[in-house]
DNA sequence: AAGCCGTTTGACCAATCGGTCGGGAACAGG
DNA sequence: CCTGTTCCCGACCGATTGGTCAAACGGCTT
């Protein structure tokens, strides 16, 4: 039988454009304020809709936020995902960190959603830190060490080398203000970023 | 006329321990809830004071925050002005990275409140990155290019070298609990942390 | 035309926000 | 003791917060 349970219902085309531009109105904010520090109001105005609109679409504000957040860590943990035990070791690991640039240069406000969400104890987050993301750090990491066993690359410790790499690449999208503020005028932060960083972990990971 | 004006006093001792009491308080939750997120209730509790009181010692909300970035501004720069040029490159550069990283772990939330204000374009401080912050970096970055130049340290964009020093640094306290929960128990970041960076740079820098 | 269901909103609510005010408590110096 | 200044707080204010609700609107089928 192909009936339908009375559960799901197929989302009209009006539900799901709405749900969209409530979506990327709140990222906006979000990135921004953070969640304590953002207003229905705010993202009401931002999407174009009365804020009692907003409520008959998603049921409280913390939901908006949930759903910014579980969709956001799908996006970024695809990079790492991506590592393959089977190419060579260097380029793969410069790929990831291309990849990851590239997140941050094309995705900021997502940068600093999750940034803001981590800074402030990752209160709604905890769960996918010590779940999800642990046992994909804790996969790759181990076929990190396997190519430093076997002396493809230098031998580091594997979690803080993923650290170094989280670190750099989020920096730019993350401190963004202060970064054109210290390079003045007249630079491109991620295309500068893009060789240093190549350079730099060519260096770190040569044996 | 040497006649003192109404406007300076000397600040009372009772006066110097509120103020800082309250700062101590007002530093704990701005950290961890940004401007917007914080309440002077939650400051006020934390303090052991009554909300009016703290408006007695300051005249704002705002107030508050001004004063504790301008407090952090100094010591967060000290290591950065503290590289000495007639040193020896690497390890100058070394020390810097140390004397960072110490900042971050034994004051992690005043990592987190500059992390904050940045993260949320800086809409206090962008007078002070574009001035003091900026005329500083270039003037160390003037310095590394000379250690570049004379082949005493390799030849990277110097501006994106301190870049990544206080991304790799500062994310050790920043993203704290996000580190903790993919190490899982056992693990001391900081102290790891440390032989990883001195690792890294010395690869770096090595001419 | 009628009815229906997804959609939208103005009016409203209790709670909380930053900040004010007037008066009382504590502590001087005389 | 008295007097003045510093210190402290309960009560309160207007504005804003996240969220509710009943009523109305819209397009679609019958």
């Amino acid at each position: 039988m192909e009936d339908e349970g009375p559960a799901e219902r197929p989302l009209t085309r009006i539900q799901q454009k709405n749900r969209q531009t409530i979506l990327e109105a709140a990222l906006e904010v979000f990135s921004q304020h953070g969640f304590r520090g953002a207003t229905l109001d705010q993202i009401a105005e931002g999407a174009g809709l009365s804020k009692p609109n907003l409520l008959y679409y998603f049921p409280s504000k913390e939901a908006i936020h949930v759903e910014l957040l579980s969709t956001l860590m799908d996006a970024w943990l695809a990079p790492l995902r991506a590592l393959d035990p089977a190419g060579d070791p260097v380029e793969e690991i410069l790929d990831y960190v291309r990849r990851k640039l590239e997140l941050s240069r094309d995705y900021p406000r997502e940068s600093r959603l999750f940034a803001n969400e981590v800074l402030q104890g990752a209160p709604r987050m905890m769960d996918a830190l010590e779940g999800d993301l642990k046992s994909l750090v804790d996969e790759k990491a181990a076929i990190l060490t396997r190519w430093a066993e076997a002396g493809r690359i230098a031998d580091l410790p594997p979690h803080h080398l993923i650290f170094s790499i989280w670190a750099l690449t989020q920096h730019y999208a993350d401190f963004d203000v202060q970064i054109r503020a210290v390079l003045g005028p007249g630079h491109d932060p991620y295309e500068e970023a893009e060789g240093f960083l190549d350079t730099l972990f060519r260096k770190l990971l040569a044996p």
